[in-house]
DNA sequence: AAAAATATTTAGCCTTATCTAAAAATAAAT
DNA sequence: ATTTATTTTTAGATAAGGCTAAATATTTTT
């Protein structure tokens, strides 16, 4: 049984060691914490102590293979909570990271995996990123950054990259959320900002950060 | 902002005065939390420093009215998560106590708010426990402990004076749940123990341990 | 390869929440 | 009204988790 505090930390590392495979260290993990080195360092004592992390001294942290379970499940209550959050209680996309975050700590295997059934066992969250099923397994999904796609080219947005509050915001004011199809007209060499067309035929103008923040799953132009 | 350990000394203080509305001792704190009257003694010195309870050396507490605002809106939150894994997720009733009990701590008022509009606004939970509204108002509903029935007189089951898990399962297995109409047919004057006629027309012997125990609202004997 | 900069760890202290053992206050009993 | 028993509080420790400041490693720069 792990403290709240233990279980944020693997969480974080297990973020981390995301993006970049190498060990992560122990700064990046107070970066991501928002806390001191030193109190990481406290930590990653306590955490290599109950084998949940390999731990080299000056040389940074990998989870090990429980280690790595732990924060799977971890990441599994969080966005099963999110679903549940939008999906029956109504909450919007930018609203639901917070309460998560707490819900996420409670305990008991027999209440996820409910609560996965009530969900309808969704294969992935709010924002679009992937929920691992109970033996950790992730869903794929093949998903371009609109940035990346090409005019002419058409998809349906799956997911964000960025899960600021303020971005997810920003599209929920203009009106893009998941599921909605979106054509690439054009792309203005100038500052790499994209025009867009909306499902409803809205055309708009995105900034290239935006762009770069916007999954899409390509759409193969129906040929009938 | 309150910790959750002081959020169980208060819920704890509201339980004990509700029985026996005197002030509170340290010792009968203890009990019901489980711990000793030192640590208690602690903590009542914080709660009594952030005005939640009224304390008095060697004299017991006793709520102030924010502390009192404050364990209604915890048992709210109890009883409203005791709903949601009962109706939404299918729990038993003998299941809901310990999850309640970690869910109550989740801090957020929208989050309540919102979970009451989607379980329809519940004034009882699956126990038959009134549930405080927003503002702190219970719920009243007339009821009588079978053991303080008459042979002849008939109700239907509302709730139960004791929460335990034995209980609780024992009643399951013998079908006996919210909303069973009882008719009490005898009860034996040797050990007090009562035979009655259940909705379907099965009858049963209860002890008086368990006559003591279950609520149930009298029917008044349809006169038409 | 030495110096400078950055990253990490150690040391020492703080808070919360708990405990045991001892002291003090209150209540009960003679 | 004393003595005895019970309850409550104080004193002193402990463990988790966090912080700051100082010391030590490692990297980067020159």
């Amino acid at each position: 049984m792990l403290s709240h505090a233990e279980e944020n930390y693997l969480k974080a590392i297990f973020k981390i060691a995301e993006k970049d495979d190498k060990s992560v260290s122990t700064n990046a993990i107070a970066a991501e914490m928002q806390t001191t080195a030193a109190s990481v360092t406290d930590m990653l004592k306590r955490l290599a102590e109950k084998s949940l992390i390999a731990y080299e001294k000056y040389r940074g942290v990998q989870l090990t293979e429980s280690g790595n379970r732990l924060a799977t499940n971890l990441v599994r209550k969080h966005r099963l909570w999110e679903v549940f959050l939008m999906d029956k209680l109504g909450f919007a996309w930018d609203e639901v990271h917070d309460l998560a975050e707490q819900l996420e700590h409670v305990q008991g295997d027999a209440l996820i995996q409910r609560l996965d059934v009530f969900l309808g066992k969704p294969k992935f969250d709010p924002h679009g990123d992937p929920i691992p099923d109970a033996e950790g397994r992730w869903a794929f999904r093949p998903q371009a950054l609109l940035s990346d796609m090409q005019p002419g080219e058409s998809g349906v947005i799956t997911g964000v990259q960025e899960h600021s509050s303020a971005f997810l915001q920003y599209l929920g004011q203009v009106g893009l959320t998941l599921g909605v199809p979106l054509e690439l007209l054009e792309r203005m060499p100038y500052d790499l900002s994209v025009r867009v067309r909306a499902g409803d035929g809205r055309e708009l103008t995105l900034s290239e950060k935006v762009s770069k923040n916007l999954f899409l799953s390509r759409k193969t132009i129906s040929e009938d």
